[in-house]
DNA sequence: ATATTTATGTAACATTTGTTACATTTGCAA
DNA sequence: TTGCAAATGTAACAAATGTTACATAAATAT
């Protein structure tokens, strides 16, 4: 059974009460399909002609590499969906597998459905956009911070921005170091020693997983 | 005038003739507008309420990183969409400006009228979407290239690439090393002495800008 | 054909970063 | 509290890359 209460707080359906997103989904003809863990929920070309959510469980979308390896891409929990970016893309060369990690449940819905459902409702035709684009904004960021040379420059651009984003000199920055230096490309020891260099010339204090910064002027030169 | 004969060549509008292409277009209540090089086309929040096409001449993406210093992100010729995957994003914190560089002219569609053209007609949807999905699974492969640490990697990842897209061992690359390094993100000469290792390991062979593989195998053990 | 610019090859050296290893601290659960 | 696991700090060393500089080759213009 489906808790439209739940699902309508899904990002593409946000803006909408539940009975509309109820009505929205019948209209568009969907199916729900339950997996057990470790199970294949779509593999290589299924992938890229339903709109995929996640309703229960958690689910990885892997991707071989050019070297024939397996990555993970992302890992959904419920009510986000799988891979938006795939469904519309022209050429789908990159083999996308869709596997359960625990017992879950999938929402489908076929392009054609989903694509007719867009041009329905101006409100979900937003949203999976905003989705969409956010993510694009999100990559053009990432690949900004990957595109420093220095370490000192990647770090200096991410507080910078979080400072944009949070308007205070005191960051709250939620994630270990370890997952910063992944973010950044870079070695956790060596994220460490920079850190501590940032610290000795005075540009910022770090006390936990607070960033306090001391020399807004010298970190804008240094995210150069 | 509006030559429709080339609008309708626009990446947009791929798939329908110029006289569906003029009607969407009156229906959508569009404007043109004239510029001189150097020109200020569009100023932070004013890009992100618009669709715009560039119809003549040549435009800069341009935005402000977070040390204040302006990037270019684009240069956009005629046809092209300008900043396609900032016009529904959640947030535009950037502030996009966009500058001519020769007399140019621009189409702009006002955000809530191209809503209305993308529910219309489903062809242009479909454009739409696989414009920014491609842009973001460029962006997702570019990360990827980044994300290798060795110089080799990033070769190896990038050629094979090139081999699963072309389908042929003697690979056509057509860009100078300078603009591979660039696109890599690494120096110049550490390019080309890497490219020097690889010959001498046998993996591939170069002439002028032709890259044959030699060793397939061993390229993707580099390429993890 | 010759000159001029642009692209590429290559070397020496400095710098940065990764690697490995271990100590220390913190958070959390028994 | 105590103990354990996770996160962080730090050091020595190796490896990779950047920097600078110049030589050579190719492409292009005159």
């Amino acid at each position: 059974m489906i808790n439209y209460e739940h699902i309508s707080r899904s990002p593409i359906f946000h803006g909408l009460n539940p009975q509309t997103v109820e009505e929205l989904l019948h209209t568009a003809n969907f199916q729900v399909k339950h997996y057990r863990p470790k199970a294949t929920i779509a593999l290589q070309d299924d992938s890229c002609n339903f709109l995929m959510m996640v309703l229960e469980g958690r689910v990885q979308a892997q991707m071989l590499d050019y070297s024939g390896k397996q990555v993970v891409m992302a890992e959904i929990t419920p009510f986000f969906l799988i891979a938006p970016a795939f469904l519309y893309a022209g050429k789908n060369e990159f083999p996308v597998n869709v596997v359960a990690l625990e017992t879950t449940s999938v929402l489908f819905i076929h392009k054609a459905d989903f694509t007719a459902l867009l041009q329905q409702n101006t409100t979900v035709l937003h949203n999976y956009l905003r989705i969409i684009s956010d993510r694009s904004k999100f990559l053009s960021e990432k690949i900004m911070f990957l595109g420093f040379k220095t370490i000192k420059g990647k770090i200096a651009a991410f507080l910078l921005q979080q400072y944009r984003e949070q308007q205070n000199k005191t960051l709250n920055i939620n994630i270990t170091q370890q997952e910063l230096a992944d973010y950044l490309g870079v070695a956790r020891p060596s994220l460490a020693r920079v850190l501590h260099e940032m610290k000795e010339e005075g540009s910022l204090d770090i006390r936990r997983k607070q960033y306090i910064l001391l020399n807004i002027t010298l970190l804008q030169q240094e995210a150069q």
